[in-house]
RNA sequence: GGGCUCGUAGCUCAGCUCGGCAGAGCGUCUGGCUUUUAACCAGACGGUCAGGGGUUCAAAUCCCCUCGAGCCCGCCA
């Protein structure tokens, strides 16, 4: 791969965290759990992982971790929360309580959603609890020694953020053993393992830095961080990139204060979702992975990032822009099967959840075809017997494929599918076939009786058809135009033999008849 | 105040790192499949590369300015 001319982003990315750091790497993503973690957060670890599968297809001897932070506090009652959460406002995420009663913890909750997700996805991340790690002292040295720099650091974040902070600031946040609260902490003094703080509750006290009675501010927890796991590579969000912003104070922090070289940085854009804005669990727009596996193919759902270079911002579309996905992917996929572009050929590769693609090219039938098929009949042998029919189904595809397809397809159709996309028979009589015209309707009363007197098979139905409206010297379109007025209130359908005998044809009977008699 | 990303065909975007004939998919239109389409095949239409200036033999690409869209940072993480 090295040395091809176009190369994935990742690949490149890869190719230069080897180059900086050597062979032996740990990327690293640092998603916390405040809420929801939605397809925005998804993009960092999505982005780790395909760092970390770079690296090692490059030779080298990387692994993926995921810090988790849940020990950093709520911020405020999010939309999705209920008010009473107020009183929890300023907790660490590991100490509020499941606001749906499923898990041990706030955090717990939505993070075992997602990790769940993770798998189906083919992310498995050596997770490390924040919580944990304060509480079994993994963190003491290095807060021991931000306490002991504190002026040093002061003064970093001072030069690189040019504000000011106050004379006796010392870096650390205890958590208040009264109120249980991080933000309305302050430490006023410090003593070898311990800290002595006011609460804003009133409570005063001191914390034991060894056992998780206190963290680092992020500035310094991220830095003390990457020493700790050996952080080598990771990727952020733009928000920690901003000049002053955290990965400015964290280099210098890393560098000076624990003698380590900053990780390799990545950084990505947010993701926002087409029509309602940037993906925030504080604004309540939120789309996660867990919800997007029930009406996306999984490696769609990488799809969408890997192809997209990291500092690229992504719209998403789960209308129209499904079809656009589809189509696009199957480019991928022939281009790896069939050996075309290098670079799409690695798009597809990094995609899919599996390790390794499949020896033979996955079924294919066009998405906007199987979108009519679902709709049109309800049973998988059905829908399999309309695609055999257009050559878009062989015997040797899985009907595991086909069902789990379909479901997604079904519940697109319900949630995001733009209206034109949708059909139904219609329960009764559709307004439009006020747009008939005496001869169609006229055609319409042949076919009712043609229904009535024999039973046909498609390609009989078929030719019923076309002699009917040559004997009238009408012309196809005028002809079909009708029969999709009558059934489904729109002027065009699928095809119209199959379509009229995949129904009850007693009630295409009436409903022909009933149109042929509108005035 | 500072920073980032984006602006290329009707739509979604690639191309910009490293300058060399403006591209793809979708849509549209036309034709084909001796029988319709929202299957499939072929072809066509379609662009002041946001605007202006500069560098260059040569600029979508590099530099500067302007306009427009979205976002981020300012002792929260």
């Amino acid at each position: 791969m090295l040395g091809e001319k176009k190369m994935h982003w990742a690949d490149e990315k890869a190719e230069n965290a080897l180059r900086d750091k050597g062979r032996e790497n740990v990327v690293a993503s640092g998603i916390s759990p405040s809420g929801p973690i939605h397809y925005g957060n998804f993009r960092e670890i999505l982005t780790a992982d395909l760092l970390n599968k770079a690296i090692n297809d490059q030779d080298g001897d990387s692994k993926l971790i995921w810090v988790l932070d849940d020990y950093d506090p709520l911020r405020k009652v999010y939309p999705f929360l209920d008010s009473d959460y107020e009183k929890h406002v300023g907790k660490p995420l590991s100490k509020i309580p499941d606001p749906e009663g499923c898990h041990e913890s706030y955090a717990e909750h939505y993070t075992s959603q997602f990790v769940d997700a993770l798998s189906d996805l083919g992310i498995e991340p050596a997770i490390h609890k924040a919580s944990k790690m304060y509480k079994k002292g993994e963190y003491t040295e290095e807060i021991v020694k931000a306490l002991k720099n504190r002026s040093k650091i002061k003064k970093i974040i001072e030069e690189v953020t040019n504000r000011t902070i106050s004379e006796n600031w010392l870096p650390i946040k205890p958590i208040c053993q009264d109120c249980k609260n991080v933000s309305t902490t302050e430490a006023k003094d410090y003593e070898g393992k311990k800290v002595y703080y006011e609460c804003e509750c009133g409570y005063n006290g001191e914390a034991d830095i060894r056992n998780g009675e206190a963290k680092l501010p992020w500035r310094v927890d991220w830095p003390a961080r990457w020493k700790i796991l050996g952080v080598t590579v990771e990727p952020f969000g733009k928000d920690h990139a901003a000049d002053g912003g955290s990965y400015d104070t964290g280099k210098r922090i890393a560098k000076e204060i624990y003698d380590y070289e900053p990780p390799y940085p990545v950084v990505y854009e947010q993701i926002a979702l087409k029509g309602e804005g940037e993906m925030s669990s504080s604004e309540g727009i939120t789309l996660t992975p867990a919800k997007m596996l029930e009406f996306f193919p999984s490696e769609i759902i990488r799809y969408i990032i890997v192809r997209k270079k990291p500092n690229r911002h992504i719209e998403l579309d789960t209308g129209y822009g499904m079809l656009h996905l589809m189509d696009d992917f199957k480019e991928v996929e022939d281009a790896y099967y069939e050996e075309g572009e290098k670079e799409k050929s690695r798009i597809y590769e990094l995609s899919l959840p599996e390790k390794n693609p499949r020896d033979s090219k996955p079924p294919q039938p066009p998405f906007k075809h199987l979108v009519n098929a679902t709709q049109l009949v309800d049973n998988l042998d059905s829908i399999k017997s309309i695609l055999k029919r257009t050559g878009h189904w062989d015997d040797e595809y899985e009907d595991t494929w086909l069902n789990n397809r379909i479901k997604l397809i079904r519940n697109w159709l319900d949630w995001f599918a733009p209206e034109d996309m949708k059909f139904e028979v219609k329960e009764n009589l559709p307004d439009k076939v006020e747009k008939l015209s005496k001869k169609q309707k006229k055609f319409l009363g042949k076919l009712a009786d043609l229904l009535e007197e024999n039973d046909y098979n498609d390609e009989q139905l078929n030719n019923k058809i076309f002699n009917t409206f040559q004997d009238m010297d009408m012309e196809a379109r005028e002809a079909f135009e009708s029969i999709y007025l009558a059934l489904l209130g729109r002027d065009s359908g699928p095809r119209a033999a199959w379509f009229i005998l995949s129904l009850d044809t007693g009630f295409v009977i009436n409903r022909f008849r009933e149109a042929s008699k509108v005035n």
